[in-house]
DNA sequence: TTGTAGGCGTTATCAA
DNA sequence: TTGATAACGCCTACAA
């Protein structure tokens, strides 16, 4: 067994309250010079750890977090989802948070929301972190779950929502921008290459592809719309058949890098120039993009800048000085060649 | 203040024995019907959670692994590490192990180790998740600092040591396979794109390059070896300069996918064809790595059967069935199509 | 400046 | 079947 306060104590010859006092605050002055020294003895002889669960549940703050992850996959494995752990990490970390992540069991997300919020309690304040294995129709429950806890928590990954909760949003997800600005390079035949069908975000963003092709007085067309399911071999295909079967389109904005490197990919095979021939923008801006080619033109999602932002604001939920708030991240395209100007 | 156990059972009228019994086994028979009920009415109506601590505490057990990561930066920015996390937390996931990370305070790899040593205790066990950040000579110290606390614990991504230690091994880590490979496909000049300088297994990673070149007869050249710290784009510059300078070499083994891709940007802007004119053989399967132009030719490090291994160890090392065990991880040649036969 | 003692929310022992 | 009650390790009044 480790060795407890109490032992130092012991050792020591003091008392736990004096143990307990210095070794939070070595600079207090509630505790003698020569019974420091023997504290610090005896904590190096019995090589002690103060138990995390113990000072816990004495001050009624954990300083944890706790990351309630309504997924069915293996977490750490999606680069857009590690790009915002990676920012909350960053924050928690000056903040001196540590983060617990929790099983994930079950078979919906219904499940595993619950699984998590249950056997969760303890927790300073938790992040609600969505992925894209969530439906619309989980967004609501996995939230009023939490919700009744009734503790500090902040969503992100979600859209906007009318309740009071507060809320990370990222309209980009949301949003095919890079069809707007395929738009504004003159572009009139334009294909949308999406992710899954039954997507949290899908719809909205075909909404958004129908609001900037119509804006611009072009004819929206159901069949320029793909679903890959963010797999590029899955892209690669779908856009080699459907590119051969409208060849009057000169662009091909896709939802995700990956997918835009299955679209390369085909125009590769297809002896087609990418940026001269065929205009292409991505999402995510990932690492391999900008040494693609030619580079790929991407909106930057900005997500460890989310992260940063998600974490902000657990911090204030916890500090009771946030609620019902949202914060906005913004993203923006990085503009490299593989489209021009039609 | 949430619900605790005391007020369940002062509202089902019966004591907390009775709950607690009844909560942590459903089927119990040491606990009546009618109780049964009346304490499942009052957990529904107070929205009770047991306390993830309290419980830690009094059982002696937390069911949380700690991960003590020896790192600067943040976490989960590097796929690689993320790979073999999400190896470990699908482990962790299906013995129903919660995964906590503690922040990372400190200035040196040393002090990082220190500070989640010493604030950690109460895990059933710990992961000691080396990054490339770490020296050769801070690995003993964080060794010898987790080692102190005598609990079980796993070490990922540092070299074989012979101290009785459960480690997690990969070979591939150290060692330049790649160059093996290429040896073997007839090459006789080959570059080696490695990491850092300074990083734990770099010169791991020369003295196997060393080793192959020279059993194939082969001349060693110090000029051959450039090192890109992992980033692609300073592969690509330092490639197109030594290339130049060094025009006899005609395969280059690089350490990453991300460098190799650095590589194929460098052999594009030179009019030269990678497969072709160059052989080019990279490391990781990165996601992006079979749709580049030609698909790259790479080695699997297995990340994320590394870090399932690294967890199932761990269970056997808490339950006392393991030590100083050492698991390996072997790695393996994804065969596509940028490395021909010279 | 030091020490005593009660409490944090559980579980577990033991007697009823 | 039940219910007191003593841990678990720590913190913090409060008293001395």
């Amino acid at each position: 067994m480790s060795a407890t306060i109490s032992d130092i104590a012991r050792l020591a010859e003091t008392s736990t309250a004096s143990v307990s006092l210095y070794l939070n605050d070595r600079n207090t002055n509630r505790v003698g010079v020569k019974v420091k020294g023997r504290i610090d003895e005896a904590v190096e002889k019995l090589n002690y750890r103060p138990h995390l669960f113990a000072r816990s549940l004495s001050k009624h703050a954990s300083n944890t977090v706790g990351m309630i992850f309504p997924t069915l996959r293996p977490l750490f494995i999606n680069p857009y989802t590690n790009g915002i752990l990676a920012g909350i990490q960053s924050v928690a970390s000056e903040h001196h948070f540590n983060l617990l992540f929790f099983p994930t069991i079950g078979e919906t997300s219904k499940e595993v929301t619950r699984f998590q919020v249950e056997n969760s309690m303890g927790c300073d304040g938790y992040i609600l972190f969505s992925t894209r294995f969530c439906r619309k129709e989980d967004i609501e429950s996995n939230i009023k779950q939490i919700k009744r806890t009734k503790q500090a928590f902040v969503t992100i990954n979600i859209p906007y929502q009318e309740e009071d909760i507060n809320q990370v949003i990222i309209p980009g997800l949301e949003d095919a921008y890079g069809v707007d600005y395929l738009v504004k390079k003159g572009h009139k035949y334009i294909m949308l290459m999406a992710g899954r069908k039954d997507g949290i975000n899908t719809s909205k963003i075909v909404d958004s592809y129908k609001k900037y092709i119509e804006a611009a007085n072009l004819r929206f067309k159901e069949e320029y719309i793909l679903y890959a399911d963010y797999n590029s071999n899955k892209a690669k295909q779908l856009f080699s058949e459907y590119f051969s079967k409208y060849p009057e389109v000169t662009a091909i904005c896709s939802m995700s890098d990956l997918m835009a490197l299955g679209v390369y990919s085909a125009l590769y095979d297809m002896k087609l120039s990418v940026g001269q021939d065929v205009s292409v923008i991505g999402r995510n801006n990932s690492d391999f993009s900008a040494l693609m080619h030619p580079p790929l033109t991407t909106v930057d999602l900005h997500m460890f800048e989310a992260g940063v932002t998600v974490q902000r604001l657990l911090i204030e939920a916890i500090r009771g000085e946030a609620q019902g708030k949202k914060e906005y991240v913004e993203s923006d395209v990085i503009e490299r060649s593989s489209v021009s100007t039609n």
